[in-house]
DNA sequence: GTTGGATTTGAACACTGTCAAGATTATGGC
DNA sequence: GCCATAATCTTGACAGTGTTCAAATCCAAC
């Protein structure tokens, strides 16, 4: 294998003719352009530029456009996946407590990444990548995550078994939906933390 | 004043020189056209042909593109608020039934059209349109109306005062999510009335 | 009727996604 | 070592985009 020759040097030209990796470099310069300035701005061009290659070199890799934002998506569910994941492990424990503090942090953590990468999150959710068949892989191990949790708040009595039949449902939606409206500026910011303590408390009270 | 000219003669030629409404035929047209090819394929260009006028036309009536969007989106907050004003005075009365339907069906408007209309809904909360001043005027009018019903379900006895501390909150997001999901392939199709149920049956319990 | 102001057009600019053909480099077999 | 072959990238072009501005056109009021 070649030397990699990701960095290209000052103005976009690189060293050598081969880039080494631009599959992957080229969707790590579409996320930071999609960061900075918004998925419906986001150009082939400028991602080409960005790494210091021509345009068309883009299409070795992907057919068009269209499946980039998709690769794109794809990796951005995983990296919140695995940031869900790593906050869960830092709360282990089998206690009421512990149970209910990992439901919170779950719900945290998705509502905090989408704060802090408002255009990320309109990527994900905002229908660019054509749909094909989500609700596949990421979505699935996404969802087990969740429901593990919930198990969890049953088997320590934190809620009933009636709750536990609505809990994916109400919860990710909750969380979704408010962290859609916070980012898109229809509700205040603080909202969040206020909707965390109504959630947990409605879950709460079913069947008591 | 003139006639109106509106439609234009097949294949984008109108009869006079003024077509007589033009903003507004701009707008719906741009709606039109949303409706079919999603947010991000809606090209001036294309929207002053439907029109049956030239490009350069539509900058007398906005500054750029991102105003006609913005413009575009009000007028479907504006539509989604009546659709459910109308749909709350179909069940007048203020019994606990009453109040509960009336709020299932606050709910079910908002999903329905998210369902029926997927692109003007990715349109309405995609980010699109630029922040400016969101929270204003017809979001305020949606969130009154969902207060009264809020309250009518606190004066019937259906929920608790502290219940109703969060009433706001939870449900947009949760319905917002919901619909969101749903239309994006995230979660199945019948998910909706599931959730609406977890909902009530979360809140009804609060302070019981 | 002529003039003034509101509308609409035409041509142009820089930008976009995409493609075919060619230039450049790396790789495996001798 | 060398050469053919495949992989990789560039060049140049095409149609389509948002936007601007001078010029053309129409309407209404004097």
């Amino acid at each position: 294998m070649s030397p990699l020759n990701v960095l290209p040097t000052k103005s976009g030209r690189r060293q050598s003719y081969h880039h080494g990796d631009l599959e992957s470099a080229l969707i790590e310069a579409a996320i930071d352009l999609v960061r900075k300035n918004g998925p419906d701005h986001l150009s082939l061009r400028a991602v080409a530029q960005q790494v210091g290659v021509s345009p068309s070199a883009v299409y070795h890799y992907f057919p068009d456009k269209d499946e980039l934002i998709h690769r794109l998506s794809d990796k951005l569910f995983e990296d919140l996946y695995h940031m869900q994941e790593e906050a869960l492990s830092k709360i282990p424990g089998k206690s009421k407590r512990a149970a209910t503090s990992r439901f919170r942090e779950l719900g945290r953590t998705y509502f905090l990444w989408a704060n802090k990468e408002p255009n990320l999150f309109r990527l994900m959710f905002g229908g660019y990548c054509k749909v094909r068949e989500r609700g596949s892989h990421v979505d699935h191990q996404a969802f087990m995550m969740l429901s593990k949790c919930l198990d969890d708040l049953l088997e320590t009595g934190v809620i009933s078994v009636q709750m536990r039949k609505y809990g994916e449902l109400v919860t990710w939606s909750c969380v979704q939906g408010a962290s859609t409206l916070i980012v898109e500026g229809h509700l205040p910011e603080g909202s969040f933390e206020a909707l965390l303590e109504g959630l947990e408390l409605s879950m709460k009270a079913v069947g008591k």
